[in-house]
RNA sequence: UCCUCGGUAGCUCAGUUGGCAGAGCGGGUGGCUGUUAACCACUAGGUCGUAGGUUCGAGUCCUGCCCGAGGAGCCA
């Protein structure tokens, strides 16, 4: 065949030429001598003019049988029209059914439930709300190794598989392991990052990570994504630094080659355009104040509940850094403060609007036997940490590093109210299908 | 694990004081040459999550259980 096969998003350099899609019928409105199918190859929409006459009666007459969904190739002229949400349209001369389905779509044009959605989720995806979210996890993704690679980080693939090592002993998933009894699915990279780190300088790790607490809020996966990179030589400032630099960075590259997904999502863009860095900073002493007069019911020494968050970020209009939380309601690794033995060289980094915690990050304790000390106060399993001391005992070093959670980013960026959407197939404690 | 809310047609939901089970969308049939979640007419479609209880009578009131959602704790 001749005619070129071509993607719907480069229709526009085809004008006035006969091109063929291979494509799906998303919807379709028809009149007894005109039929308009609504076209979707997941580069982008289109709408397909069927005119009795001009193609062969048989396939007029089958394109009004055509189910939601079917799978088509459909050959036509490209015209531009002013009628047309994109500009242009598909004069449609021929339509090769690859797959007419039997039965309806279970996804129909009205409002869905979220229970019904997730049950669909391998449908859902085809939506043009969720290819918006996707091509710009896509491009979060992207930018994040982007920035780090053109920085200098090297890329350091930690285990997935581990031993009962991790943030603290909860929640992790068990796996059998040959005669070795259990492994654990990884919880972070960190503490691989850190052995990295002291191998390499610069380093990030980018896989899944499996928490496997009963978390069910709008900003809990049991499986999710972390960026985690672990610098060599950088305290506490130098950390926050990068931090900010990513975010940035990553923000800017999402308004500057997305702005038709933030669009197709309904998303107020000027919040992202004040993302830029520098970002505000707050102790968490200060914060604790900040939230008492704000009438939160907050106690000094606690963690922020997720209501906490949404007030402290109405308060600013870009990101903020909370900094130096008391030690215990952080992870064992984190640096002690030189001037107050209660609290710890960590930040947090809480998106603006109300979305809060995007990144976790700190200076890791470098002293071998402060290190030990908290393990032993949390009560973590000593021998599994062997090897992670070992890094302490043979020439340590002042380091930091953080984790930013992919779908938390991905969600404040879209602005969509639940993480759930934020990655193809979320897993949560009830799901685990699709 | 705890708290709150929900489960009625394929989907989204309404259902009054306990008194014949409803609408929109989707499906089917017919109509329509510019529709944008197309429209118009007709039509089919129900074990009201489940098991008990109260009652002349339960979608509706009570109890247990199942499933889901939101939140808490915990965290990215």
């Amino acid at each position: 065949m001749s005619v070129p096969w071509v993607y719907i998003s480069d229709l526009a350099k085809h004008e006035e030429k006969e091109i063929r899609l291979k494509c799906w019928m998303y919807n379709k409105r028809s009149s007894g001598k005109i039929h308009f199918l609504q076209l979707r190859d997941g580069t982008g929409f289109i709408q397909g003019v069927v005119l009795k006459g001009e193609i062969p009666e048989d396939q007029f007459s089958a394109a009004r049988n055509l189910w939601l969904e079917a799978s088509l190739e459909v050959t036509g002229v490209v015209r531009r029209d002013e009628r047309a949400p994109s500009g242009f349209e598909l004069s449609v001369s021929c339509i090769e059914i690859i797959h007419n389905p039997t039965e309806e779509y279970p996804i129909g044009k009205k409002d869905h439930g979220i229970d019904f959605l997730l049950d669909n989720r391998h449908l859902w995806l085809r939506s043009a709300s969720q290819l918006a979210v996707m091509r710009i996890r896509e491009r979060i993704i992207w930018s994040a190794r982007e920035y780090l690679h053109d920085n200098g980080f090297l890329l350091v693939d930690s285990p997935i598989l581990t031993g009962a090592i991790g943030e603290g002993a909860s929640g992790l998933f068990e796996v059998p392991y040959f005669d070795m009894g259990n492994a654990y699915l990884a919880q972070t990279g960190q503490l691989y990052a850190e052995a990295a780190a002291a191998a390499f300088g610069k380093v990030y790790t980018f896989g899944p990570t499996f928490r496997a607490e009963k978390s069910k809020t709008r900003r809990h996966l049991t499986e999710f994504w972390m960026v985690e990179p672990e610098v060599a030589f950088y305290d506490h400032i130098d950390n926050m630094k990068l931090q900010e630099d990513l975010v940035s960075y990553i923000v800017q590259q999402v308004l500057k080659h997305c702005p038709n997904e933030l669009e197709a999502l309904g998303r107020d863009t000027a919040p992202l355009e004040l993302s830029i860095a520098p970002f505000h900073h707050i102790t968490y002493d200060d914060a604790v104040t900040m939230l008492q007069k704000l009438g939160s019911s907050i106690k000094y020494g606690t963690d922020f509940g997720g209501e906490d968050e949404t007030i402290l970020t109405q308060q600013f209009d870009k990101p903020l850094f909370v900094e130096c939380y008391p030690k215990e309601v952080k992870a064992f690794y984190m640096k002690q403060h030189p001037d107050r033995e209660d609290l710890v060289l960590c930040d947090d980094l809480l998106a603006p609007e109300g979305y809060g915690e995007i990144i976790g990050g700190s200076q890791r304790e470098d002293s071998l036997d402060l290190l030990i000390a908290r393990i032993r106060e949390q009560k973590l399993p000593e021998e599994s940490y062997a090897w992670y001391l070992d890094l302490r005992r043979y020439g340590t070093f002042v380091h930091s590093g953080f984790g930013m959670g992919v779908e938390r980013v991905v969600a404040w960026v879209c602005g969509l109210p639940h993480i759930r959407e934020t990655i193809p197939f979320p897993r949560t404690i009830y799901r685990l299908n699709p």
